[in-house]
DNA sequence: CGTGCCGATCAATCATAGTC
DNA sequence: CGACTATGATTGATCGGCAC
């Protein structure tokens, strides 16, 4: 057995005042969607892509054919839609979790807005 | 480029901020496991129970929390003193304290 | 040993509600 | 009534763990 211990750095004046843990430390890698070492490319680095409509349009629409996306028909879409293979790994990722969380919690709460209040 | 601001508006439009209640609930969970505010599905099923709202916002609440309070710990100094101080749980356990009245803040 | 997926989380941002 | 802040939700991407 054995105790965790959320690091508690020192340096409050004296009260209850709050330490500092590590879970307030935890920082990310910045995203780095093109590659680490940029050769020679303008690409974005490091910064949260932002898919245009018609590329979310586009993964949507695959995304109903298939919620699984194999390898050549992700190279398909990738360049289609001139995004990584990565990204749109990614995106199915995300879009399935996603879909997971609407049907878990979608219980209700279906229609019902055309004359509420 | 500009325009694609509409994604139809997606659904957050409209929000709702939760009653002082339930966020009262949120913050002395948070608080009191400050060492550790990462709540298990159990737990935050029974948060969200308790506050009447689903464990999606009781994820997203503490997801906004613990990104807003490092990045600005001094800002939530005054509501840490104000909810801490009670239960103030280490980390390693899942005890049941039950000897406080938890929720009187009406006079 | 590498790769994809899951589940949870991060971090930046959007849009709105609330405060002054 | 407008400016500014607080806050809930969304989402591309990361992290650790697991299966193949």
């Amino acid at each position: 057995l054995s105790e965790d211990k959320e690091s508690a750095c020192a340096s409050e004046t004296s009260t209850s005042t709050a330490q500092t843990f590590d879970w307030m430390k935890v920082k990310r890698n910045p995203p780095k969607t093109a590659k680490v070492s940029e050769l020679g490319l303008g690409a974005p680095g490091g910064l949260r892509t932002n898919f245009t409509t018609r590329q979310l349009t586009e993964l949507e629409k695959e995304f109903h054919f298939n919620k699984y996306l194999s390898r050549a028909r992700r190279v398909e879409i990738a360049a289609t839609l001139e995004l990584n293979e990565t990204q749109v790994k990614i995106w199915f990722q995300n879009r399935r979790m996603k879909q997971k969380k609407r049907e878990r919690e979608g219980g209700r709460v279906p229609p019902a807005p055309p004359g509420c209040l | 480029v500009m325009i694609l601001r509409s994604r139809f508006l997606d659904a957050r439009r409209k929000r709702r901020n939760f009653s002082k209640q339930a966020t009262e609930v949120l913050n002395e969970y948070f608080y009191s496991h400050l060492s550790n505010p990462y709540p298990s599905e159990e737990a935050k099923e029974e948060l969200a129970k308790k506050c009447g709202i689903t464990v999606s916002q009781v994820s997203n609440w503490f997801g906004n929390k613990r990104i807003r309070y490092k990045k600005n710990i001094g800002k939530f100094q005054e509501e840490a003193n104000i909810y801490a101080v009670k239960t103030a749980v280490s980390v390693t356990q899942g005890g049941h304290s039950r000897t406080s009245s938890p929720t009187p803040p009406s006079s």
